[in-house]
DNA sequence: ATTGGAGTTATGCATGTACATAATCATCCT
DNA sequence: AGGATGATTATGTACATGCATAACTCCAAT
């Protein structure tokens, strides 16, 4: 049998099912150094037997794990643990306004400017849109408890989000309005670090060149260009995430 | 059947199994406004007999797609496409020689020093130490093309790894020492933006007051810390990932 | 010696069945 | 009416089986 209530009490918790014991069991055999880096663990058929599971069920346990990084799996070779393992770390990406009111803060958005106009070259070319296109331009303070935390500069493709022009951005935010209203189907995010500009200094409530904490995103429909948002933090801003 | 080519080559290209198929034909559907947020979509059943496939087949399409925030999965109640998704964006953790080099720069990395002594405040309520503990305080300067590119400061809890004191660092960065040899079992991230004080600006070749890139990050073998690193990224760094 | 199969093997996936669990809904009893 | 109860239902998981696919081994043919 998989469940082992002496051994599991020990680790964390509550693990009712066999996949996640088994899961929880191959981390230990590798942190604990029973099964070294680079060597080959025995194949699924020899761990259902030992756990006294079905192969799927070590399958499911492998397949998470080799996912997250920790195993390195190839057909008739088998699974190792991985020599060096690229981990991958989630992140959860968030509506502000929930962000903010999950720290216990009052949530409130301010628009600074919105314009529709043509996208300047860079824009255009991060959206992969070859001609002038037909955009709106918004320019956004989020503020927590009354304090400025992320200042956004925004551009949005009005082809593939003509309802925007009609949306009250005073009464929800261009972030909620488009997370609710066009889930997207991909996206990419680019996590750097700038100083702040006297402009965006006064907006914060910061002092220029503080250094600010920067998350570029972009989000797409298949081929459609949908938003592209430029947010600056506010000083002290941590993102956390775990491994 | 699942497999429709005319469909399939129009968007992502190689998606062989039906699981796949599956997963991009709600995401579709979903991305389309065919199924709109908060609405109820087709059971598992329904959906199975729609695609001529296996109930479990459409349970891990979706199982998936709701891992990544894009569903709200909950029994009995059904399966609704996420109101706000919480979408969930996946970072690769990789050792950083392997990250220059992938660049097509060559990587070098340089102890600038290198001591024996117990954790200051900070760091040993970081690591949930409560007493003064035996480590390992380092700082390490890691060259790209012979160019600054990562200065970290790091502890290491020797009670962890001994074989640390053994290791001769020239040859091996603690970082890359340290994910060959002890496969950890968990850890957090975070992720902040600083000015440069003069002294890492001069390490990292550019001008005090500079917004630089932090990562810090702690890891951890079940309940015993193994190290606790800053490492601070030269300007124009930006860490990447998809949605 | 190198190339080219054929055989073998471990993982990857699909299926049908079965049972567990959670949530909802209708119903019955007080 | 209101609350307890049991039926219903969708998801969550497990399992046995079978085939697909990739990759390794080894042997044979050129």
């Amino acid at each position: 049998m998989v469940r082992d209530r002496a051994d599991r009490d020990l680790l964390t918790m509550p693990e009712p099912h066999p996949w996640q014991t088994i899961r929880h069991e191959v981390i230990r055999r590798i942190s604990e150094r029973i099964w070294l880096p680079g060597t080959l663990i025995p194949s699924e058929h020899e761990l259902a037997r030992e756990f006294g599971c079905a192969r799927a069920t070590v399958n499911r346990a492998l397949r998470e794990l080799a996912e997250g990084g920790l195993l390195d799996r190839r057909r008739k070779a088998g699974t190792r643990v991985a020599v060096a393992p690229v981990r991958k770390a989630k992140l959860d990406i968030n509506v502000i306004r929930f962000d903010v009111e999950r720290r216990g803060a009052s949530y409130r958005h301010s628009l600074i400017e919105r314009r529709r106009t043509s996208p300047t070259e860079p824009i255009r070319s991060r959206l992969k849109l070859g001609h002038a296109a037909d955009m709106l331009y918004l320019r956004t303070l989020h503020l927590a408890d009354e304090h400025p935390c992320i200042y956004e500069e925004r551009w949005i493709h009005l082809a593939a989000a003509p309802e925007m022009l009609e949306v009250d951005l005073d009464t929800i935010s261009a972030n909620e309005w488009l997370v609710r209203n066009l889930p997207f189907s991909s996206g990419d995010i680019a996590l750097s670090a700038a100083n702040a500009n006297a402009r965006e200094a006064a907006l914060l409530e910061t002092s220029q060149g503080q250094a600010l904490f920067v998350v570029e995103r972009t989000t797409w429909q298949g081929e459609c260009p949908i938003t592209s948002v430029r947010m600056l933090h506010a000083p002290g801003f941590r993102m956390r995430m775990t491994l």
